[in-house]
DNA sequence: CCCTTGCTAGTCAAACTTGACTACTGCGCC
DNA sequence: GGCGCAGTAGTCAAGTTTGACTAGCAAGGG
């Protein structure tokens, strides 16, 4: 899965009704330009595609009130949500090394509920687990360990990333339990996108490519 | 950068002169196709493009002998091997939070001598640290941490991440200062490609796409 | 003998990503 | 009073990745 859609579902989903430009601040707000290939590019081609797909409805919207191109408004359709939910299930259930599709899994996490969270959290160690007894099983050449030489510390890489993984990923599973951040159907939810007009607390003030000069 | 021209520039240099088929074998024998977008679509195109720009220079050859279409064999030229050595060092050197990379640097750091690769780990190792001072204190909000809710777990995921890596690379260095492995003019090297008809003894006998039913 | 299966070796179109570029508005300021 | 700068909102071509598809030869079975 690419990250990108579970990203921009997200944030045009948090604010109802969304133009690109606001969907590019809010992955900025999240920081997922350092974490994801969230650029410019990426969140408008997938947004045209989306809507092309009918997992979005796009508005035709007269002239932006704040200077700038005529913008198009987004808005997530039923067919929409579903993919949303699908994508979101399984960031945070399957093992796959990409970090950035673990790190979108937990911006939205909280449009689940909590048992829910949990219960995805724990097949995810029950993924990893396997994971790494298929890896050391298979690698694990019948003449002992030592026959791969350095090829051996990829594996050994990738078997310490799953351990450590899977540690802070119970760790994380305690916080949940312990009743932190407010899920679903708990109450207001926290805000996690920019009101119109409000500025990124976060905003590193770097210019990207695809700012004009 | 990507990891594929990383990879198809260390096969083929491993092999002197290599068709695409012996390239893609070869990152299976290292489980790329696991820990990577190495696919041999990614791989051909990669071939090519890299041949155009004059890093690979392409031998037309006639009809395989072992059956299938006629093939092209590709040798790295001077620019080729220099654009290689800047991939690999960059590859062990900078931390982009991108596994894939790093694991292609494992598997051909013994190109490099022993000390240059220490020194390499080295850099990594402050790299890491830069970017943990640079992300914690940016993202540690004025009134005090929490004000980020669920979105901070990001943070925390990333840092946690990092420390762990850098952990592994310690341990990693001292496996290569204590003598691990066999680098750059320390005699034989390990034979890290697989001889033009060796079998596989990892293959895993999954099809990928691109194989023909 | 011919037909399927499997291996060798690749091509190709469609989708995605990247970074450069465009175009419009308002504001300050010289 | 017009010039440039900063911010808004996006387009576009070039490059990359993906997964499906093609095609030749060999071995074995009925």
């Amino acid at each position: 899965m690419s990250v990108i859609r579970l990203l921009v579902l997200g944030a045009v989903r948090q604010h109802g009704r969304a133009h690109g430009y606001q969907v590019r601040n809010d992955l900025e707000y999240w920081g997922a330009h350092e974490w994801s290939n969230a650029k410019p590019g990426s969140i408008y081609h997938a947004l045209k595609q989306m809507a092309k797909e009918g997992l979005l409805h796009a508005h035709e919207i007269a002239p932006s009130t704040a200077g700038g191109p005529p913008r198009t408004e987004y808005e997530v359709t039923e067919q929409g949500t579903e993919a949303y939910f699908r994508l979101l299930r399984e960031s945070l259930t399957s093992y796959d090394q990409k970090p950035d599709v673990l790190s979108a899994g937990l911006g939205l996490m909280v449009d689940l509920s909590r048992e829910e969270a949990l219960e995805l959290l724990e097949r995810r160690l029950r993924a990893i687990g396997e994971w790494r007894s298929a890896v050391t099983e298979y690698y694990t050449p019948a003449d002992g360990p030592g026959q791969l030489g350095h090829i051996g510390e990829i594996m050994d890489f990738w078997v310490h990333s799953a351990d450590t993984g899977a540690e802070w990923t119970r760790a994380l599973m305690e916080r949940i339990k312990g009743g932190a951040y407010t899920f679903a159907g708990e109450g207001e939810p926290f805000v996690g996108v920019l009101a119109d007009g409000e500025e990124n607390p976060y905003a590193t003030g770097e210019r990207h490519p695809g700012d004009a000069r």
